[in-house]
RNA sequence: GGCCCUAUCGUCUAACGGUUAGGACGGCUUUCUUUCAAGAAGCAAAUCGGGGUUCGACUCCCCGUAGGGUCACCA
C-alpha cells in the first residue's frame, strides 16, 4: 500500500467544535495507524466568516489534545488562487465547464461545472458502496469568478495536490462526494477513498450544537477536563477497539485504530460518561499536579496545608472545576480558619448536648496526650478509637467531625485534624464545648 | 418534499445464523462507615413494527415506521 496521507480541513468560521476534533482525531488515528501522515488546511475561501481567531482556537485545540498534523503549503485556500484558476481554465478548455451569467442577482459571471448527468458511486470505508444520481444536482457553481473558487473545487484540487489517499470526514459529507467525484474526474485525478463517519448528537438527537451547552473543544478545556480523557472518549464514540479497552493511552488508540471498524449510525455524546474518563484519568494524575492545580483554584494559602489535601480531592473531583466549585461552597475553608459552629448541630442524631460536652471534654483530654509534633490521622484514631467505641462512635466522632468541620459533611475527623494539626483540633474542640455550655 | 444514511438496555456498545442477548456509564439496593466521598457486592433495564429466507434469526432480504444528514455565488 502507498503511504496514507488524509487531511483535517476545518474552515475557520467558528471556534474548534468537538465533532471537529472527533474527524481530526480519526484523520490521525488512521493516518498513525498506517506510518502515514494527516495534513492540516484551512478552508478559507468564504472570506467573509473566516477569522484568525477561530485558526488559533483551532490549531491552540489540536495541540492540547495532542493531535500532530503536517501543515499544508501554504496553510490556507486563500493563497492558492493561482492554482485554482488553473484547473478552472483546465476545465473550461475541456469543456467540463463554462462561465455563465447569473439570472438571480445578476452580480456577474459565475463558472458551472456541466453536469455528464450521470450516476456515481463509490465505496465508502464504513457505510459500503453508495450510489447517486447526479441529475438533480444541475449545472452547480463551483467558483463565484475565475479567481473566486468555491468549496468543491477547492477541496478537489486541494486534495489532489498534497496526495491525499483517505478522505475521512463528516457523514454530513456523504452528499458533497458525488459533486466532487464528478470534478476530480473531469479533472483526470486519481480517485481517493472515501469514509464517512457518524455524527456527534446531543442526548436530543439533533446535531451537537452550541445551544447544548458545551460544544467546542477549549470549553472543555476551561471546564478542566483532561486532554487523555476527551481525546479517549471521542475515539469510543462510533468505534469499539478490538481489544474492548474502554480506557486507552494514546498509542493504544493508534495500534487498535481500524477505520472499517467504525460505526455507521450517530452516537450521543454522553457527558456522564466522559466525567467518568476524566476521572480515572485524575485518579492516575501524580500529587504534584493535584497540588499545583488546587493550589491555584483554592487560592494559595498555605501550599502545606493545600498538600495534605491531595487525596481528598483526587477522590472527589471528576474535573478540575469541581475545585472551584468545591471552594465556592466552603469546602475547605474549615481546613484554613476555624469554622462557625452552629450549636444545635453540634451533638447530631446520637446525642445530646449534655453528653457531647462530656465526649468532647475526654476527646480533648485524649488528644492533649498526643505528641506535640503534628500525629497523623492513624495515630489521632487510635488516641481516641477506643473511647469512641465503647460509647458509640456516632455520638463521639460526630460531635468531634462537627467541631472541627462546622459542617454536616467532611471528611473524617481523624483526616480533618491530621490536616489542621494538633493545637488546632484541641483548640476547636474547646470551641464548641464552651457554645454548648451556653445553651 | 426529493435524494442519501441509520436503527440492540436511558446513553456508549458486544454479538458477525445457534449465548440465560454480554460489558461500560448513569440509576437503584445492600455493604463498609459518625456524615460526605471513595470502595465492595448486587438489581432493574434493550434487539422499532410486519412480512419473508432458514432446522434456527439481533444477525440475511423486502416493506413500513422513526431518527439523522443534505438539497447555497457556506464549508
Amino acid at each position: 500500500m502507498n503511504k496514507v496521507v488524509t487531511r483535517f480541513p476545518p474552515s475557520p468560521t467558528g471556534y474548534f467544535h468537538l465533532g471537529s476534533a472527533r474527524t481530526a482525531l480519526f484523520n490521525y488515528l488512521f493516518a498513525a495507524h498506517h506510518g502515514g501522515e494527516m495534513y492540516l488546511r484551512f478552508e478559507d475561501t468564504d472570506r467573509a466568516r473566516s477569522k484568525k481567531e477561530y485558526e488559533n482556537d483551532i490549531l491552540a485545540g489540536l495541540d492540547w489534545l495532542q493531535i500532530s498534523y503536517t501543515k499544508a503549503e501554504p496553510l490556507r485556500q486563500s493563497e492558492r488562487l493561482p492554482a485554482y484558476r488553473a484547473y478552472l481554465h483546465a476545465l473550461i478548455k475541456r469543456g467540463a465547464a463554462y462561465e455563465a451569467e447569473e439570472a438571480e442577482g445578476g452580480k456577474g459571471r459565475v463558472v458551472r461545472f456541466k453536469n455528464p448527468n450521470t450516476r456515481v458511486a463509490f465505496s465508502d470505508l464504513i457505510r459500503g458502496e453508495v450510489i447517486f444520481d447526479t441529475t438533480e444536482l444541475k449545472d452547480f457553481i463551483i467558483a463565484r469568478s475565475l479567481d473566486d473558487p468555491l468549496y468543491h473545487l477547492a477541496v478537489v484540487a486541494d486534495d489532489h495536490d498534497t496526495g491525499v489517499t483517505h478522505i475521512i470526514r463528516g457523514e454530513d459529507h456523504i452528499s458533497n462526494t458525488q459533486r466532487q467525484i464528478l470534478i476530480l474526474e473531469a479533472l483526470g485525478f486519481k480517485r481517493p477513498l472515501y469514509a464517512h463517519i457518524p455524527l456527534i448528537l446531543a442526548p436530543d438527537k439533533t446535531k451537537l450544537s452550541k445551544r447544548h451547552g458545551a460544544a467546542s473543544v477549549n470549553e472543555y478545556r476551561q471546564l478542566g477536563y483532561e486532554p487523555e480523557a476527551l481525546v479517549n472518549y471521542l475515539a469510543l464514540l462510533g468505534w469499539t477497539p478490538p481489544s474492548g479497552k474502554e480506557k486507552l493511552s494514546h498509542a493504544e488508540l493508534i495500534a487498535e485504530f481500524d477505520i472499517s471498524a467504525v460505526h455507521k449510525s450517530a452516537a450521543v455524546f454522553d457527558i456522564e460518561k466522559l466525567k467518568w474518563l476524566n476521572r480515572e484519568y485524575i485518579r492516575e494524575t501524580s500529587d504534584e499536579r493535584i497540588l499545583e492545580e488546587a493550589a491555584r483554584r483554592i487560592g494559595c494559602k498555605d501550599q502545606s496545608i493545600i498538600a495534605k489535601l491531595v487525596p481528598f480531592i483526587r477522590e472527589r473531583i471528576n474535573v478540575w472545576s469541581d475545585i472551584d466549585t468545591m471552594t465556592a461552597e466552603g469546602e475547605f475553608t474549615y481546613f484554613f480558619k476555624d469554622p462557625d459552629l452552629d450549636p444545635s448541630k453540634i451533638a447530631g442524631k446520637r446525642s445530646d448536648a449534655a453528653t457531647a460536652r462530656e465526649h468532647l471534654a475526654t476527646l480533648y483530654t485524649l488528644l492533649s496526650k498526643l505528641p506535640v509534633r503534628n500525629p497523623d490521622a492513624t495515630e489521632i484514631k487510635a488516641a481516641v478509637w477506643e473511647y469512641a467505641e465503647d460509647k458509640g462512635r456516632g455520638a463521639v466522632l460526630w460531635p468531634l467531625r462537627y467541631a472541627l468541620s462546622g459542617r454536616e459533611k467532611s471528611p473524617d475527623p481523624f483526616a480533618i485534624s491530621a490536616v489542621i494539626g494538633r493545637e488546632a483540633t484541641l483548640q476547636r474542640i474547646k470551641a464548641a464545648q464552651t457554645i454548648l455550655k451556653d445553651i
